[in-house]
RNA sequence: GCACGAGUGGCUCAGUGGUGGAGUAUCGCCUUGCCAAGGCGAGGGUCGCGGGUUCGAAUCCCGUCUCGUGCUCCA
């Protein structure tokens, strides 16, 4: 059978149409690079939600999650070097429309001319008193410097002078490495251990689209393992092939994944290495693992006057943990899965049906309930829609023929479609049809809970 | 942020200054015993937004927002 996946264009028409994604603050022309996820996109995340869940939290000894605050004292940012490293005069040169760093050029003009001492203003006086050309056309000819720091700044309080800035925090690590103390103790955890979130985190990044692939707002799912410095290569390396194997049992093929390791490091990081995966677009980052060492915890250590060692129970030393930190995008994730899932098939003669075909423990909704005649059978399908959606998440419908109805469901990723007609009234029969085989079977309507729940199993390991 | 392109029912689009349309989708009724059948009917539009020109603007002009593509950025 023939099929096709999608391009970019027609993923975003599809996830408007079906209920997947749609564009945030739409009603009064958008907000850029805000995107909200709409009935079926937020149960779509919420089962890839749970399957990271299984795989990083239930199956893992010495793992454990939390669910800190976005909101977090200034001062965390102070130590994780994030207010330092990522506030950046920017101006733009009028002429040749090249951005850059109002620092770096006034260094590269005049190297005793230390830059990096000058306030705001000093360095606009300098460039305009001195004719600082631009580097790439000559020209002096700027705008005003604009600091452009990556992190959401607000204030907390109710009045301006006892305003304080806070910040939307624009990674979610720290809020596990401040509850680090925390968790080792309730939980009575020993080196090494591991602690994950999942948790929305802001970046006020210029950003180019490619729809919900990079947003000033966003959704990871993270890991970090807290373990003794000398493991922490081995640990980094597991890690790495961990994330491939979660992706592949999400059913990312082997083939449109990849390593790419990073040469530019974080100021955290000691090795840095991406699982990509091929978009449309080309390979884009779908999760990072970082060796972030002992920097983080020396920080916080250094900060806020807190201790962060663990005692070593052989060498009886006391010793900062490393970190080895692998988080995954869920909004990346998402947007993976929906390509590598979605097709448009071919049928027999002209006719085509769209197709989702997630795994079916991913699927938004499980079961298609379909009366084969709205008349005859309506009020028996509503009873057995009834009870099947204690179980799970399953749909009713009724309108218009059968075969659309399949299609429908088809659409949206619905694995099994259960169709009632006159021998499920007269002899408590039913047919399950299967998305995938577009095969169906019938069986008994008592042995229907036990025929989904036996098809729609959890994820596993390969 | 820069350059270019685009924006008209949910979707695809027609409409180049004079009463806002089609297909499709949705909903209702009829029909229909299993893969987007058919018949009848209905609902759905600030023509992205704001301003200007004009007797009159979806249409011309200016601004703006959003999306796309390419740069730039992504510690």
């Amino acid at each position: 059978m023939k099929s096709r996946t999608f391009e970019m264009d027609e993923l975003v028409r599809y996830c408007n149409q079906y209920g997947f994604i749609f564009q945030g603050s739409e009603i009064y022309g958008g907000l850029a690079n805000t995107w909200d996820y709409g009935p079926l996109g937020s149960r779509l995340k919420n089962q890839i939600k749970d399957a990271w869940r299984y795989f990083f939290i239930q199956i893992r000894d010495n793992s454990y999650e939390v669910d800190s605050d976005i909101l977090m004292n200034p001062t965390v940012w102070e130590a994780s070097g994030h207010l330092e490293g990522f506030s950046d005069p920017l101006l733009d040169c009028k002429s040749c429309k090249t951005r850059h760093r109002a620092d770096n050029l006034i260094n590269d003009f005049d190297s005793s001319a230390n830059a990096d001492g000058m306030t705001q203003q000093e360095m606009m006086d300098y460039i305009r008193n001195h004719q600082v050309p631009c580097p790439k056309c000559g020209k002096s000819d700027f705008t005003d410097i604009r600091q452009f720091n990556l992190m959401f700044a607000t204030q907390r309080g109710v009045t301006k002078d006892t305003a304080n800035t806070i910040y939307l925090r624009p990674e979610n690590a720290q809020g596990e490495y401040v509850n680090y103390l925390n968790v080792a103790r309730t939980m009575r955890a020993k080196l090494p251990f591991s602690i994950g979130q999942i948790g929305k985190a802001f970046r006020n990044e210029i950003t180019p689209g490619n729809f919900t692939f990079r947003t000033i707002e966003f959704e990871q799912m993270e890991f970090q393992t807290f373990c003794k410095e000398g493991t922490d290569a081995e640990l980094y390396d597991y890690y790495k092939g961990y994330g491939i194997r979660f992706f592949e049992s999400l059913g990312l093929p082997k083939e449109k994944l990849r390593f790419h390791d990073h040469e530019k490091l974080a100021h955290y990081a000691k090795a840095a290495c991406d699982i990509e995966y091929l978009f449309p677009f080309g390979w884009g980052e779908i999760n990072g693992t970082h060796n972030r060492t002992n920097f983080d915890l020396t920080r916080h250590q250094q900060y806020s006057g807190t201790s962060m060692e663990n005692l070593d129970e052989e060498t009886k030393e006391r010793k900062v943990p490393y970190i080895i930190e692998s988080t995954y995008g869920l909004d990346r994730i998402f947007l993976a899965l929906l390509f590598e899932c979605l097709r448009e098939e071919e049928l027999e003669g002209e006719d085509t049906r769209t197709v989702l075909q997630l795994p079916a423990s991913l699927a938004p909704i499980k079961v298609n309930v379909l009366p084969l005649i709205k008349k005859r059978h309506a009020e028996k399908a509503k009873d057995i829609y009834k009870k099947l959606s204690r179980q799970m998440m399953v749909q009713y419908d009724e309108s218009g023929s059968i075969g659309k109805r399949y299609r429908r469901g088809d659409a949206i990723g619905i694995p099994y479609a259960v169709t009632i007609d006159d021998n499920t009234i007269e002899n408590g029969m039913v047919t399950v049809r299967e998305r995938d085989s577009m095969t169906q079977e019938t069986i008994r309507l008592g042995d229907l809970a036990h025929f989904l729940a036996e098809r729609i199993t959890p994820l596993s390991f390969q």
